[in-house]
Order: structure tokens, then C-alpha cells, then sequence
DNA sequence: TGGTCGATCACTGTATACAAAACGGGCGAG
DNA sequence: CTCGCCCGTTTTGTATACAGTGATCGACCA
């Protein structure tokens, strides 16, 4: 497996923490997993201490919960989460593309970035409709995302907006994305860009509520079939990490 | 110094948080104080390991944030976040009436619930006005709060409504409240109560758009120049906040 | 045979000891 | 006089050892 980040240099807890959320993200580490503290620490290869660190930092994620005498345990999700987690989102990036637009009025640098990022998004959409990676076109949103960040001059918003990102790229897994979908996806993220570009705050608005719309319709309408059999009261089988690997883990980035 | 909460069964990392927490809020951890992990662990009598759990949850409520070699330090706090704040605040807030008061349509209870926190907010309007103290006007406050959250019926939105409720209140204390805003500000919180119980969402949405702003025009009119002096029972010195600090560094705040 | 009680076990929570790294002060050279 | 470098001190980062607690499983009794 590659180690696709950086890891040299940084603290013991925070390669944990990465790597965790990591596999969480992707499925490697199952919505149940219990994540007891001398198996991971002796898996990734340190101490209790900076893993106990990390854990912490995942319940504060969400990504994780403490379960009463069973350490903590992956947190399920589901399509059922989608409803509440646009809610807030379209709350959210709503009000930080408005914000953005604004800010562009006075700031030319951000004008130009953001017609950058919109001809970057416009030339994304003819690959993605032939069926190319869309590994590439994430990277691109996620630019977007940071340069609304950084220009919506909130760093209160921006924090708000980071634990929802991290639970929507969750959810994102559990629907099998079209090309025709990712195009129409990427020219929306364009639109969004060319009117934050235009600072033009209710235009930059009315883009990101009519994406945010398609997406999370488009979400409920391409789920995968649940991984999980059990129909009954209890949320999630208590499978152990080491032996969560083997059921589900193989539904890589099936999407094309 | 009352012990005004129940700590004994909890962990040893939970009491130091909500110790520190609490100082940091009451402002008797002033802002820029160095929170060293051997100083503080001795002075609340526990280990660095508890202790740096409650650091870590700290720095995760942007309470405090780490300093490079000089641990972490409490984060400072002044009007000039106020906009941003309550510019995130109003679009959480009026999301959560908005939905309480739909989702009250079908729950009576909720109704019931709405109705009672709206007379006794009516109820409190005379006794402010004529200069009553404001810390139980406050609990019920939260008390509205909490109704909003359970209500509501998005766990992300509370979540991230509680990080910015904390710094909500840190900036309350820049700020002198007169009996007329107090009484005023209960006058709004019960019209939005009213508006929940009544399930309109719209007529929720307004009046808390319309106590929001309030509240923010009347913060920064009203904001403190010199704050309280010292406690006279304070035992907490503010350690090395003012030895390792440079002249720039020296805020305008002061212990509250 | 079913229920309940007890012991065992594993796990987390806590404390402390060790090591590395960064800051501050002091010294010397230019 | 100022700038750059070096070293001591203090701090965090990490590892490990210990104790308390809860769950699980087996045995015993009704």
C-alpha cells in the first residue's frame, strides 16, 4: 500500500490520526470496528499514549464513538444522514460562497483565482463524461473548497465547514457516481466559481443551492446496496478491526 | 469557590476539562496564558496525561491553541470576532427554529414545550427590566437552547451550534448588559418561542434574525473598555501568562 | 435445565520515567 | 554596535508500568 502522504517530520499522533481517518474514510476500517488501544497501537507501531490522542481526535471528527467498556467504535453512516448533513451544508456553504463574492468585490487576486478554478472545472467536464478518474476532479473541489475558505474570511464557518466535508466524503462512498453525473457535478462547481469570480454574492448562492440539491438527489438516487444484512434494532455488528478487513473492504472506488 | 458541578465518578481528563474550560470562560485564565502541562497538571492535581486529553479537547473547541514549544496557550478573544460569529450564528440558529418549528407540527409535546419557555420568558421580562440578576435569565436561555437542539432533529447542527455557543459566551463578557437589553432580549426570545409553538417556521426564522442582530448591534455598542478588577478570593494567578509574553502580546483583555 | 452468582480476563484510565526538540540567553566575530 | 552561532534549560512528545473497572464466561444451586 502506498503511503500517500507526507508522514516524515510529523508527531507519532498525528501519522495515527491520519492513518485512521484515513481508513475510515475508506472503508478499510468497517462502521463497528472497535479500535482498542493495544491492537491499533501495536498495528501502526507506537505507543498507547499518542494513540490514545488520536482517538480523541476522531470522536471529536465524529468519526469515531466511545462505547461504555469497549473503547471507541467506528461511528456507522448512512443515506439516512444525508438529509440532516445537506441541511446543514447548504446552510453553510451557502453563506461562505455569498461571503466569498463579496470579499471578491475588493480582492482581485480572488477574482482571479476563482476564474481559474471555473476554466479548470469547464475543462474537466468532456473527461469525466468519457468516464475518467474522478480522483483528479475531488482534488479540484477540494481546491474549490479551500479558496472559499480562505476567502470567505470566516474561520469560524471555515471549522464548521471542515467536520462537514469530512462526514460528506463518508457518505459520498455509499453511492456509485455517473459520468454523466460527475460532468453535470462539474459544471455546477464552475458556475459557482464563475459567479463568486463575478462577485456576484446571490448568483454565487443560487449556483451552490441548485448543486447541493442535485447532489444530495442524486445520493439518494444511486445508493448501493447496504454491505450490512441485519434489519433489526442493533446498529452495527461488533466486528473486531483486524477481522473487518475481509467483507467489505474490497468496494474500492468502484465508480467510474 | 464552589465546587458548583458534580465531579466525583468522572474521568480525571473530564473534570480538568470542564475545570479549564470554566476558567477560561469566567476569564480567569486570561487570554494569552500559557497553559504548561507540569504547572497545570500539579495545580489541578492530576497526571500530564489526563491533562493533555483536556488540552487536546480544548484546542478542539478552539478554547486554546498550541504554540510552538510554548504549549498551548488560551486564545483571545474580542468584538472585532463578533461578526463573524454571529454571522455563522444566525445562519445555525435560524436553520434550527426553522426546523423545530416544522418538525413541531407533528409533535405536540414539542408544542407543550414551546409554549411553556415562551410564558416563562414573558415572565422574566419585568423582573430584568428592574435590574434582577441575570444568571438564571441565562440558564433558561440555555434551556431554549437545548429545547431547539432536541427538537430540531439534526445532530451536526447541534454539534456545530455548541462550538459556537462557547465562544458565544466568552464574548458576552466583553460586553455590559443593560436591564432594558435584558429584558428586550427576553421579549425576543419569547416571541421566538411563541413562533416554534406555533409552528411557523417563518415567523421563527424572522424573530431570531431579528434577536440576533439585536444582540449584535447592542455588543458592540456596548462593549466594556476596563473590566472588572481582580477577584478578591482569586487563587489563580495567571502563572507565566505575562513572563514569556512580549509587549505586543499583552492584549487589551484583562481578567474578567 | 435455567438462572444467578462468582471469578477471571481484558480493557481502559492514570501515573511516571525517558528522550527529543525548541526557545532564550550568552558569547564571539565582523 | 549588530549579527550570527552555540549551548543550557525548559518544554513537549513518547513509552511503559500500574491500578481500577466492566464484561464475559464458567460453575454452582434451585
Amino acid at each position: 500500500m502506498p503511503e500517500c502522504v507526507y508522514t516524515a517530520g510529523m508527531r507519532a499522533s498525528d501519522r495515527a490520526h491520519l492513518t485512521l481517518r484515513e481508513e475510515i474514510i475508506a472503508g478499510d476500517l468497517a462502521p463497528g470496528s472497535v479500535l482498542a488501544e493495544v491492537e491499533q497501537s501495536a498495528r501502526l507501531g507506537i505507543s498507547r499514549t499518542p494513540l490514545r490522542e488520536a482517538l480523541g481526535r476522531l470522536v471529536a471528527d465524529g468519526l469515531a464513538a466511545p462505547s461504555a467498556g469497549r473503547g471507541v467504535v467506528v461511528t456507522a453512516v448512512s443515506l439516512d444522514e444525508a438529509a440532516p448533513l445537506f441541511d446543514l451544508r447548504i446552510a453553510l456553504e451557502v453563506l461562505a460562497v455569498r461571503r466569498s463574492a463579496e470579499n471578491a468585490q475588493h480582492d482581485p487576486a480572488a477574482r482571479e483565482l476563482f476564474s481559474g478554478l471555473a476554466v479548470r472545472f469547464e475543462d474537466a467536464v468532456a473527461p469525466l463524461r468519457e468516464g475518467a478518474e474522478p480522483s483528479e476532479y475531488y482534488a479540484l473541489t477540494e481546491e474549490l473548497d479551500r479558496a472559499i475558505d480562505s476567502t470567505s474570511g470566516n474561520a469560524y464557518l471555515t471549522d464548521s465547514l471542515r467536520t462537514v466535508r469530512i462526514h460528506l466524503v463518508r457518505l459520498r462512498r455509499l453511492s456509485r457516481h455517473s459520468p454523466e453525473r460527475l460532468a453535470e457535478s462539474a459544471r455546477e462547481h464552475a458556475a459557482i466559481a464563475r459567479a463568486v469570480a463575478g462577485t456576484n454574492p446571490e448568483l454565487a448562492a443560487a449556483a451552490t443551492v441548485l448543486h447541493l440539491q442535485h447532489a444530495l438527489s442524486h445520493l439518494r438516487t444511486a445508493s448501493l446496496p447496504a454491505p450490512d444484512p441485519p434489519p433489526p434494532g442493533g446498529p452495527a455488528q461488533p466486528s473486531t478491526a483486524s477481522t473487518a478487513l475481509g467483507p467489505e473492504a474490497r468496494l474500492k472506488e468502484t465508480t467510474a
